[in-house]
DNA sequence: TATATATATGAATATATGCTCATATATATT
DNA sequence: AATATATATGAGCATATATTCATATATATA
């Protein structure tokens, strides 16, 4: 951690793109549909019906959640035919929410 | 962590409550208003009004988010007079919060 | 007990969110 | 080109959320 980040953390104020950008984040983990998608994903990448299908979801569902998550870059696709197969882009949001699931099982 | 954790983290399908809890928490996280208030939490112990002052919130809004946070657990209080001074109960969210931060620094 | 201060609460409102349905698009195959 | 399959998209709906206003409650003090 550089000097500046230490600053931002130990500063009593946080600037507005970084409230925006960690509030963005936790929004993204804040819908048990999305956990169990990223989940599903930090296994083995899926193709959208392949998580329709294993998830009980609707494929529409599946897709509008995919590209909210896409859009902040959260996951990524590779094409291979009409097949899109999703996995997942940030490692480090998954950290976070292998720590969340983590501290729920001690509750 | 444990077998029964590695087990849950490991397997392709989370729990209801598993899934409850982590979400719940994320939740906390994902507004811009509730991160603020941890944040400044984390560093200092704050009363009602300091926090409303401080961060140029409504008093209501500050007591309600408040009461969404004692909720979850994550804060508590203790009495002076007519005062109440809040301070973090969950130091496990602030760690996540203090990732998030520290990634969101970085884009 | 009357007043002042700090905080909590309930109702109302505006906005955001997630899901579903119907349909569009894109690629592959015949 | 016509058809089939996989995915994306937009509209509509129901629900959840955050904030504000007005007011209630609780404690302290004169």
């Amino acid at each position: 951690m550089d000097e500046h980040e230490k600053a931002i953390i130990e500063s009593e104020q946080l600037d507005e793109e970084t409230l925006f950008v960690a509030s963005q984040t936790f929004k993204a983990l804040s819908d048990p549909t999305r956990i169990r998608i990223l989940h599903l994903l930090s296994h083995k990448e899926s193709s959208v019906n392949e998580i329709a299908e294993k998830l009980s979801l609707l494929q529409s569902t599946v897709s509008h959640q995919l590209r909210f998550l896409k859009n902040l870059r959260l996951v990524k696709f590779r094409r291979a035919g009409t097949t899109l197969f999703y996995s997942i882009d940030d490692n480090h949001v998954i950290t976070l929410l292998n720590q969340a699931i983590h501290h729920a099982c001690h509750d």
